[in-house]
RNA sequence: GCCGAAGUGGCGGAACUGGCAGACGCAGCGGACUCAAAAUCCGCCGUGGGCAACCACUUGGGGGUUCGAGUCCCCCCUUCGGCACCA
């Protein structure tokens, strides 16, 4: 019978889903293994990013379970979200039904790829009882005073009418529709996520196990920067304005004081007569984008009329606006040196300031400066710290300042508070409720969850639907009784995704957010596989959750993920797949056409799974090919190999030789380096191999013993990535079960070691000769080879040998003149 | 501008610690089977030279270290990703 993909997937996934093969249970005798994918948006359809996705997870976690380890695979689905909300203003559906039939499309596509999830541990964030916890988090940490709210600027998505964290500002525009983002004042509830910032930062130096270049990145977005704070009295005024600086070493270099525009002083310092120009500058910085804001690098200023006092120097300099400075980093309020940085050193030039040169690094002069100067050097025109070099003045200048308590050294972050209100219906409620009398109450624990209501009007008009839905905006102040307000904001969609893995390990759990023992046994996650996208958006959540959960007492560590892999984009003719391209590869029709073994057998082949993929529905038929040969093998032999067999004796027959090599690589690749492509490879050769031995195949029992391990050991390695197929050829070569619960053939180093080897022989650098020797040869003896090689000898003849080397087991060089 | 990753045949990629560059697959070419086609099987397949055995060249470019470099060091180019007026 020929190779019948959907005939045989169809009869695994049922029999595996009857046999409940996938649902597992703490077990302390066993060592438990926390296999996890990024979960799921609801957003309709799989495509191949979750494909490749999903596929690396189930390997890993077939694998780990071959080999007997106690495997916690679950999935599940990030449920709340923008996209279900606009359609159901776009006229579709409630969002809660849009979100189930998307769900129950996309769980039955999982199911066709053959992935071994433990569905009965599925979240959905949507549900009363998962989000439930997210506001006891939130309450908790509003006792602790990890949560607050407060006026800020934040970022604005006038399309989405909804509020943006800086994480989800992607170049000025939106993460989701890409609109221009602007800037607006708003009351907001924060996390204070930067008071972990020092240790999310300190503790990826510890995450071995993750990729450096998602460390690289969580460390520039953390921001951490060294420096000190300097108050500047303004004349005239009792109160200062405070200016960060990483080079308080060029204080005598200051020339002006420059303000953010926004700078809440600013009102304060401007004279009377600077007034007009003043508020003509805010006004119109106020009126760009963010997009724009960022983008244009023209200084532009306006001068406050006012003077400020240089601490150090005593010296008098002016106050200006400008659009460079920032409000959001540092103090808002900065020193300009513009001999020493290039911006001050512009807005300077456009302005006409002075520009002096404190910190010699050669041949500087105030008088000729083409560009600002932030090489290191030595101190000059700095009154006492003249002659210092500038790093040891640092130190010195930063503790003066302390001293007289007009500053001191500091560390700032670029990391700011997260800010997770959203204007939204599709969310978590915050529990909070505003009474005009005893103004921001928590709702008491007790009284959660805050269930959010199904009947509302999906407008898609300004505010959150929630605002004006009375039955959910009244309600009775949990303090006095007195009629309040309830808080009508939800929550950033990333707090729900900042702690489901944990909820995973006890998903039925309705005391509390999880089960301590059973989160002590699964936890940390052992294996976390997703997209770099969000490399500083969810992976560095989860991390600020998992500290903020250790200090609350319910998980022992502070880290949620030992290993992390991100794995490549999968793109389709050199572009990213899209709808808008038209290059859109959709899985069911590869399945229809290839089944899904050699889908994911694809998948794993064409490149290693951090590297881009492209796709091409020629691999997917060569995987499928592959499969074909494997199928058509094992049928041929099935009955045969059922005949006595012994174990050969002596020599090693090259085709055993190879299946223990195989075997030895295979196992490698997956225990640590997971260069899948290269272990399937390994498959592909001992396919050839195993055709290759049956032309010369007699049948005599210890022919039959070395055919049989090649082609047992073949199939069980082939079930962590096309594993129905698998299964197929294990019954039919006469086992019963499922090759998820193994064996996994294990190598025999005697048997996997040649006993003789091809060395190559190099004359200056160029291979001339080969020679075979047996393995454990030494060196005189390879040598001697070497020497008596025909080839090998007619690039000595009549030269002086003035060097030979043997490197055991990869070559023999010989220098001659 | 700063940080990071990468650049190898027609293509995807292999080469784990410096040791025969191109495993494995795709595409292509030739052959077998077939009335024919598909499927399958066998062979060839980096470039140049030679009938040949063989020789020379070849891992983005240039230099270096080494008996030996895709791999290590320096400079440069290109692509991708992140951050970006961060004081």
């Amino acid at each position: 019978m020929p190779y019948d993909p959907h005939a045989v997937e169809l009869r695994f996934q049922q029999g595996w889903e009857e046999a409940g093969v996938a649902t597992v249970a703490e077990d302390p005798s066993r060592t438990p293994f926390y296999c996890l994918e990024m979960f799921m948006y609801p957003s309709g359809k799989i495509h191949m990013g979750h494909v490749r996705n999903y596929t690396i997870g189930d390997v890993v976690a077939r694998y780990q379970r071959m080999r007997g380890k106690n495997v916690l695979h679950p999935m599940g689905f990030d449920a709340f979200g923008l996209p279900a909300e606009n359609a159901a203003i776009k006229g579709g559906a409630h969002p809660k039904a849009w979100t189930d039939a998307n769900i129950a499309t996309m769980k039955g596509q999982l199911r066709r790829m053959g992935f071994l999830y433990d569905w009965t541990r599925e979240v959905r964030t949507c549900e009363p009882r998962y989000y439930r916890w997210n506001q006891w988090f939130f309450l908790k940490m509003f006792e602790r005073g990890l949560c607050y709210r407060a006026k800020r600027s934040v970022n604005w998505c006038p399309d989405c009418a909804t509020v943006l964290a800086n994480e989800q500002v992607e170049d000025g525009t939106c993460w989701r529709c890409h609109n221009a983002v602007t800037v607006k004042e708003m009351e907001q509830w924060f996390l204070r996520i930067t008071d972990y910032a020092q240790e999310l930062l300190d503790d990826l130096d510890a995450l071995g196990q993750w990729p450096p270049e998602v460390a690289a990145m969580q460390r520039n977005w953390i921001g951490r920067s060294e420096g000190a704070f300097v108050d500047f009295a303004v004349e005239g005024q009792a109160e200062p304005i405070r200016v960060f600086t990483t080079r308080i070493d060029t204080i005598y270099g200051a020339t002006f004081l420059v303000l953010a525009p926004e700078h809440p002083a600013a009102r304060r310092v401007t004279l009377q007569d600077r007034r007009p120009a003043v508020e003509t500058f805010q006004a119109r910085v106020r009126a760009q984008s963010t997009h724009d804001r960022s983008t244009s690098k023209e200084k532009e200023g306006v001068f406050t009329g006012a003077f400020a006092i240089n601490p150090f120097s005593g010296e008098r300099i002016p106050i200006y606006l400008a659009n460079f400075v920032l409000m959001d980093y540092g103090t808002g309020a900065i020193m300009s040196v513009p001999a020493h940085d290039q911006r001050d050193f512009e807005f300077a030039k456009a302005y006409g300031l002075p520009i002096r040169v404190v910190v010699q690094s050669g041949g500087l002069e105030s008088d000729r400066l083409a560009e600002a100067a932030p090489a290191d050097g030595v101190l000059e025109s700095s009154g006492p710290y003249t002659g210092l070099p500038n790093r040891e003045a640092m130190a010195v200048m930063g503790a003066f300042a302390k001293e007289r308590g007009f500053g001191e050294p500091t560390v700032t972050y670029r990391i700011k508070d997260w800010g997770i209100s959203r204007q939204r219906y599709w969310g978590t409620p915050i529990p909070i409720v505003h009474c005009p009398v005893c103004g921001t109450v928590p709702v008491p624990e007790d009284q959660l969850p805050v269930l959010l209501p199904q009947d509302v009007a999906f407008t898609g008009k300004g505010e959150s639907p929630l605002a004006t839905h009375e039955g959910f905006v009244k309600a009775a102040c949990p303090a006095c009784g007195r009629e309040a307000r309830r808080e009508t904001d939800t929550m950033d969609t990333f707090v729900d995704s900042s702690w489901y893995f944990f909820r995973y390990c006890s998903p039925r759990e309705e005391s509390a957010p999880f089960e301590g023992e059973a989160v002590r046994y699964w936890t940390p996650v052992d294996f976390y596989i997703g997209g770099i996208e969000h490399a500083t958006m969810h992976l560095i959540y989860c991390r600020f959750f998992t500290m903020v959960l250790r200090d609350l007492g319910l998980v022992p560590f502070g880290e949620p993920v030992k290993r992390l892999m991100c794995q490549g984009m999968v793109i389709k003719d050199g572009a990213k797949m899209s709808k808008s391209l038209g290059n859109l590869v959709e899985p069911d029709d590869m399945i229809v056409r290839y089944g899904a073994d050699a889908v994911r057998l694809n998948m794993l082949f064409l490149s290693p799974p951090w590297d881009q993929l492209d796709w091409k529905d020629s691999g997917a038929e060569g995987a499928y090919r592959f499969l074909n040969r494997v199928y058509a093998l094992v049928e041929d032999l099935a009955e045969d190999l059922k005949g006595p067999v012994q174990e050969p004796r002596g020599e090693v027959p090259l085709l055993r030789r190879k299946t223990h090599q195989t075997i030895a690589k295979v196992t490698a690749e997956l225990d640590h380096r997971l260069k899948i492509n290269t272990a399937i490879a390994g498959l592909m050769e001992l396919v050839n191999a195993a055709q290759g031995y049956l032309a010369s195949y007699r049948k005599t029992p210890q022919e039959r013993y070395v055919l049989r391990e090649a082609v047992e050991s073949l199939v069980a390695m082939l079930s962590p990535f096309s594993p129905h197929i698998a299964d197929a050829l294990w019954q039919m070569l006469g086992h019963d079960g499922f090759l998820v619960d193994g064996p996994w053939p294990s190598s025999q180093a005697a048997i996997a070691k040649e006993d003789e080897i091809t060395l190559a022989v190099q004359v200056n650098g160029k291979v001339r000769g080969q020679i075979t020797v047996p393995a454990d040869a030494g060196a005189e003896e390879v040598l001697a080879a070497a020497k008596a090689n025909e080839k090998v000898a007619g690039h000595l003849e009549g030269k002086q040998i003035v060097k030979e080397m043997v490197v055991p087991g990869k070559i023999v060089t010989l220098v001659v003149r």
